[in-house]
DNA sequence: CGAAACATTGACACGCTTCAACAGTGGTGG
DNA sequence: CCACCACTGTTGAAGCGTGTCAATGTTTCG
């Protein structure tokens, strides 16, 4: 598992910054423990939230394949981190294990961030405010977390607009209809799923992306 | 370079799949000319492009990792591309230079990824179809294309909406918009650039995030 | 207790979509 | 060779989804 990679653990308060945008080449890191987020900001203001890494995610993985990181991480929850010696990711290929782990969570981060861009540009408020509580759930399950009603989830308002590209304002307006439609409620520090079933169909949600390669028979070669 | 990765080339002639969504496990390509296009489509006939790669660039770098594949894969223009073999990737350890090539691929891809997402969520459409602009821009020439003035461009006001997450029709308005501003103007095979600077200004561009790293003195460890 | 962050609601404005129509262009087959 | 068709581009009008501005309630925490 990757959450042995780190031989440290670093606690981190809540709200705190991580790593900044434009920091110069620096360690990657895998989180442990707590909620986490990555986001870019622009020159107005305006803040658009890429991932919220959860506990098993690796976070800044190619800050050192570029100049400088692309993006900030902070926690939204305390939190505990584990660094990646830059080394060990350089030298992955002497560990085929972590290799392997490496570019699974690499993949897996892509076909998130992907599936983020969709649900920006071809999908309604209503139906990506769906998707990504479904997103969420489903990943919360994978780290062995319940979430057969609802699960915890520290994640304001505000982040959630910031992440699904929408004013918060707006943002409380879905939450509301999501609430009165009884699919799922959105509270101060937990979701209820009411009826999973039709709040995935409204989302046209497919966790496939998220899965891990199928163990069975190899593919040709 | 990664253009000397595929030992084999193949032919591909215009508006081809090459590789479909939930595809089976398989090869990854690099671009070796012409316009390429990755895509995701959803139920209702909607398309979300999330990327057009050019020569160069690595395509489908995670579908060795994953189930199957998360983006559909085609040609816009006349084409060639060259299979990476998997084995080539799964023990890229064993060649650095290529597993230093393919890290600095998939970190750019991510990079550039990340920046649609920003686009999508936090700017309007006449500022990300700026951006969009400046970004092929700055991408062909570091592939060597010549663009003080402009380049020539085959994408279609369609595949560039699908793109910006905007429809056909306002894009079109948003174009009209740019050229009358006198910064830019698109017209069927070939994009001319009237004013870079003003342009660059409005997009709030920043070209960093397609660099490679910086050669000069290495970081701290 | 007081302050700051977060949540909620209303009214209004605007950006983008939708629907509809038509022009230009290139390719194909009769 | 030309008629036709599919695709792309262009424009107008109207509707609605989301943003903006403003105000108030609510929770959290020092």
């Amino acid at each position: 598992m990757l959450t042995s990679l780190g031989a440290r653990r670093r606690r981190v308060p809540a709200h705190q910054t991580i790593f900044r945008e434009h920091d110069q080449k620096h360690e990657a890191y895998v989180v442990q423990s707590g909620w986490t987020c990555i986001y870019k900001m622009l020159p107005d203001g305006g803040r658009q939230v890429l991932n919220f890494p959860l506990p098993g995610d690796i976070v800044g993985l190619y800050n050192i394949s570029l100049a400088g990181s692309q993006f900030s991480f902070e926690s939204l929850t305390d939190a505990e981190v584990s660094p990646i010696p830059l080394a060990m990711i350089e030298q992955a290929s002497t560990f085929p294990n972590v290799a392997q782990a490496i570019r699974w969570s690499a993949a897996r981060d892509a076909a998130i961030i992907a599936e983020h861009l969709v649900n920006l540009g071809r999908r309604s408020a209503l139906v990506r405010t769906a998707h990504l509580i479904l997103e969420t759930s489903a990943r919360l399950e994978q780290i062995g977390v319940e979430t057969v009603d609802g699960f915890d989830c520290p994640l304001s308002q505000s982040w959630i607009a910031d992440a699904l590209g929408l004013t918060a304002i707006h943002l409380n307006r879905v939450l509301r209809e999501l609430r009165e439609a009884e699919l799922v409620t959105v509270r101060v520090g937990h979701v209820t799923v009411h009826d999973y079933d039709r709040l995935a169909e409204l989302a046209v949600f497919e966790a496939d992306y998220l899965e891990p390669p199928q163990r069975g028979p190899r593919s040709n070669h």
